[in-house]
DNA sequence: TATATAGTTGAATCGCCTG
DNA sequence: TCAGGCGATTCAACTATAT
């Protein structure tokens, strides 16, 4: 592919000098202020994980408003105020620098923006050493639409995953990640809802921040990134989702935020938050946990009989379902994945989309039913 | 709203100096040799839109600018990151500028990349001027696994769509967009898989071109942000997808290209292209793209008779057409906008949809006698 | 209590022409 | 350059109210 990093010179080596240990820092805490002074103050390579959601820099323009009337409450907080895409890559370079300084040298760092900032970020990381792992692509299924008909719907934000250097031997859980992808790789595009419902936190009835994250991206993040008991810092903290889910995975959190009312409603909200029990978090690193919703208990729920016959699209193979939730095909049984694969000749294979079964007549994937099953059963 | 931005110098104006006409060039043309070389060669401001993807590996760009003599950053004395992102930089630029140049004020521009160069790219678009109106993402359904299981599965690619400039008026087809879409705006993210199959061109065997994009997605941005007769610009040719597409949406194209053995391949495809047919070009158009009908022709005409009542959907409200084409709600009149805002407290309105009246016995808005007014009188 | 309908909201660079 | 008038424009998910 003749890319990049193909021809590029080595870079500087990121691996840590034999023995030398990480400094002791405190950890579970809120820094109130600056995110640079902050981070100023803390020892160098002390930091496992670094999750920022700086600044956009949105530069919106006057009132919008919807078609049926209503305003669109815009982010128009002072800290998105930049004078100059010049003042927002100095800012963006200083904060960096010192995110470099104290991240360990197999400590990743992920960055999360639109197209208002995403490119200088991009840049800014390269440019101050950082080796690009991937951009990640959060897809939103629920986005705000664009009410006035003259763009595409802005339906994701970029996320950009990078490491000290290109020899650095970063944490990434693979394993964890198929898991969590019922036993596909994960891709670089995930489709999330944006945070709303209970979940988005409300002072006096209105929204408490007006850019705050679902805790599902940062659930994705640290499982694929962190080890439980790494350090995660968090430079721009807002409502600490960062901090809340730090804490349910059982990793060890640093928050830095200067606005009084977010560090209240953040504090609360992790006071609030429960961490998941050691014998869940294990099962999710090993892998050995199965899908959200297993196949099986489609079968044990009645959803699908045994003795039920699954066939492709095509009605090329046939497969029968079984009491304990896998398929047989002759003498051959397997998961609904392993089976597609087999018979395909494929390395892997999507199952859930794969097999069908006739429903009100008509032949659909079984993730129809499975679809189905998450209507009725979501707590 | 930017209290800042109020203070921001103002970017530059890219409207078409009134009077000035565009400079006929030839078109349906490869051009052979360097892509900055060849655009300099065109006039100022000749092409509706360019789509670009450029090399991201640094073999092309880094022979052509070598940094001159020793200009190294003293504090951070990585010689080697200087040259390789900064000759990237350098030649970037080099190209945006001429085809910034050669582009209409109201054309756009489109590049494609991955997280190897898209950054860079992004931040010199910003750089030289250009004002980005989204960016999109190309999901790949098939995309190349990660083999070794050490990063998430790369499976998008970043597009940017520039304008000339923040009060550019672009090209884009909303209507065509939704409809492509099964009636619900275009998103910021399309699901498209990667060229292969028939499509893939081959040489003696092989893939001609490493990258070669799929029809697909030329296909979308052309339907997007072109008219039928627009010339389109690929200054990174290839083996002529762009060309391709173009013709057969009837648009005018210019590919540059200067590997003699992508020249062979794309002239013998394109030359192969069927064009569709006018009445297959049609696109759905904008009410903005329609004739104008003005609520009073409709009075003129006798589609309304003066005296009839209007309401809303709910008919919470009353109103009655007087001869001038004006309403009259008490003693309070105005247009069908104007009072359909006022009643409602909101700040515009759509009078055409929230006024109604008895159609065949059934309440339907007044935009329903506009259409068969369109219908009856049709140029 | 369950279902149906109406209202609200989310990181948004969101119109165009005339005088 | 700015103000004002015409008139074009929304998706999915959650919440509150009504039946």
């Amino acid at each position: 592919m003749g890319v990049m990093e193909r021809v590029a010179p080595r870079r500087k080596k990121a691996v840590a000098p034999a023995g030398v240990e990480a400094a002791k820092i405190a950890t579970d805490c809120l820094l109130r202020g600056d995110c640079i002074a902050e981070m100023a103050k803390l020892p160098d390579a002390c930091i496992d994980m670094i999750f920022a959601d700086p600044p956009y820099n949105l530069q919106l323009g006057g009132d919008l408003f919807r078609p049926e009337g209503g305003r669109v409450d815009a982010v128009d907080n002072d800290w998105d105020k930049f004078d100059t895409l010049g003042s927002y890559d100095r800012f963006t370079k200083a904060w960096l620098r010192e995110a470099r300084r104290i991240l360990k040298p197999n400590g990743s760092i992920w960055v999360i923006g639109s197209y208002h900032n995403i490119f200088r970020v991009g840049t800014a990381l390269q440019d101050e050493g950082f080796w690009i792992l991937n951009d990640i692509i959060w897809r939103k299924s629920n986005p705000m639409p664009n009410f006035k008909g003259t763009r595409f719907t802005n339906a994701h934000e970029t996320l950009i995953w990078a490491s000290q250097g290109e020899d650095a031997k970063y944490t990434f859980n693979y394993k964890a990640m198929k898991t969590l992808n019922d036993e596909l790789q994960m891709r670089s595009d995930w489709v999330l809802p944006i945070c709303g419902g209970q979940e988005r936190l409300k002072r006096n009835g209105t929204k408490a921040h007006p850019t705050q994250k679902p805790e599902a991206l940062l659930y994705r993040v640290m499982l694929a990134c962190t080890k439980p008991g790494d350090v995660v810092l968090d430079p721009f903290f807002g409502t600490g989702t960062t901090g809340a889910v730090a804490k349910r995975l059982g990793r060890k959190w640093i928050g830095i935020e200067r606005e009084d009312d977010y560090i209240e409603v953040a504090l609360e909200r992790i006071e609030a938050a429960l961490p998941l029990d050691e014998s869940a978090l294990t099962i999710m690193q090993t892998a050995r946990q199965q899908p959200k919703v297993a196949f099986g208990t489609l079968v044990e729920t009645g959803y699908l009989q045994p003795g039920a016959v699954l066939t492709d699209a095509k009605r090329r193979w046939q497969a029968v379902v079984r009491a304990d939730g896998s398929l047989s095909v002759g003498k051959d049984t397997g998961s609904i994945h392993k089976m597609g694969a087999t018979l395909q000749g494929a390395p892997s294979c999507n199952g859930w989309t794969f097999w069908h079964c006739e429903i009100d007549g008509a032949l659909k994937p079984i993730d129809a039913l499975r679809q189905t099953y998450l209507l009725a059963n979501e707590p």
